[in-house]
DNA sequence: CTCCCGCCTTGATCTCGGTCAATTTGGGTT
DNA sequence: AACCCAAATTGACCGAGATCAAGGCGGGAG
């Protein structure tokens, strides 16, 4: 490879959670960050493994998920690029061992922080504390969502209301998307499987909800979805 | 009433998320602290509604939960006396609305206080941070293990895995265990139906895993319990 | 003690979504 | 082009758990 940039205080400065540092805290940051390239497929944890880094996604896109011994799956997110992410298992006690895996659905590349550098700092920049608390805050409500979803409503329902939060949020009028993941783990993001995903989509697709194009959904009949949703 | 003691910085000081607090912090917190009673099946807030407030629990039990259009109902979590709640929700964006409701279960009594109190103490007090993030990472690896057990396995394994947790931590022989929670709660919690509750109940209790008196419930298998949860 | 009202239990039936199995599709490789 | 393999689709069937419908039980009020 070779053309995976060092990482630059520049950049850590766009990042969320260090926006609020000065040159040397970015500094101490950057002293213990490496940068890492993962194949598609490839995994960068396990659940249960003790965790001493966090992470930011440069490019690519990965998702964090829980196995069953039976072999299922359950993808609990969905990481984009621009994102970090595991910088709350710092604070778990017993180890700090990772809640989930993370593995790459593409080849991605990513920076990893090591999660010793972050607490020198959050000691003194309570800023920080407060970008990382709604950050976590922010995550502890879509998870709740989550389970209500999971609770309260059938996979159509999930279906719906899926398609309608990947709708861009400057654009009001675009019913064009763009699947950036195999459906099959979406379809493990809503926890619903395959071969239902599939029935759904096209039960969707001949009631001219959607038309479906591939990865490439367009949303021709909004307004239905949104019935959907609103029960 | 009139027997509700009003609060002191002694048993402030005995709630976690305030034990590194020194007297001029607790005197600040204090100040803006109200002593709440609730009935049985009193709410306290609802899902939505702004909130200004987190709480601490004295006495009694109460369910956090979401309602659907239906009448359906999902019991979140299950607080108990010692506990605080709705704490992280003041970092929350969009006029910080409570994410779920809170309804007592039992007549109970609790402490109410400001965000606002909180958040000043926050800018200076790293340690308090530390304290509220820790909690919040303890409740998002819950609520990941609650999405796994949803999603990955069966109704008998989320009632089994559900009693093995309610085993007192310093108990090792002590098969017994009290409900304090209505089995209807119980089932909206692990996301089953009172019906369906009973009859998983009904059939440990004849293979010889529990014994069943109302309330009280003796693990008289506890291995048995195990073997259903490591699948 | 008796009544009453919620909670719990038990039975019968239904249904959504899972499972199993067989194709089909489509992007990537030689 | 011909091939390959993973992903997706479609069909037939099944089953865990929900729903609908009666009872039974138990504790608090009069």
């Amino acid at each position: 490879m070779g053309d995976a940039p060092n990482p630059t205080a520049d950049e850590l400065r766009g990042i969320y959670l260090f926006s609020v540092l000065d040159e040397r805290q970015l500094a101490t940051v950057l002293e213990t960050t490496r940068v890492v390239g993962l194949d598609e497929g490839e995994r960068l944890f396990d659940h249960g493994q003790p965790s001493r880094h966090y992470f930011f996604l440069r490019a690519g896109e990965l998702k964090l998920f829980r196995s069953a011994r039976d072999g299922g799956e359950k993808v609990i997110e969905i990481v984009r690029s621009g994102e970090t992410f595991a910088e709350a298992v710092m604070f778990m006690e017993e180890g700090r061992p990772y809640p989930v895996s993370a593995q790459a659905i593409v080849a991605s590349e990513l920076l990893e922080f090591e999660q010793a550098s972050l607490l020198g700092i959050l000691e003194e920049s309570t800023k920080t504390c407060m970008r990382l608390m709604a950050g976590m805050s922010r995550r502890l409500r879509q998870q709740v969502d989550d389970i209500d979803r999971l609770t309260l409503h059938n996979a159509t329902y999930r279906l719906a209301a899926y398609l309608l939060q990947q709708i861009p949020p400057d654009v009001l009028e675009s019913p064009e998307l763009h699947l950036t993941t195999p459906k099959h783990v979406v379809a493990s993001r809503l926890a619903i499987q395959p071969e239902t995903f599939s029935r759904i989509l096209a039960r969707l697709a001949n009631s001219g909800c959607v038309e479906v194009h591939g990865q490439n959904i367009v949303l021709t009949d909004i307004e239905a979805l949104r019935a959907i949703v609103s029960e």
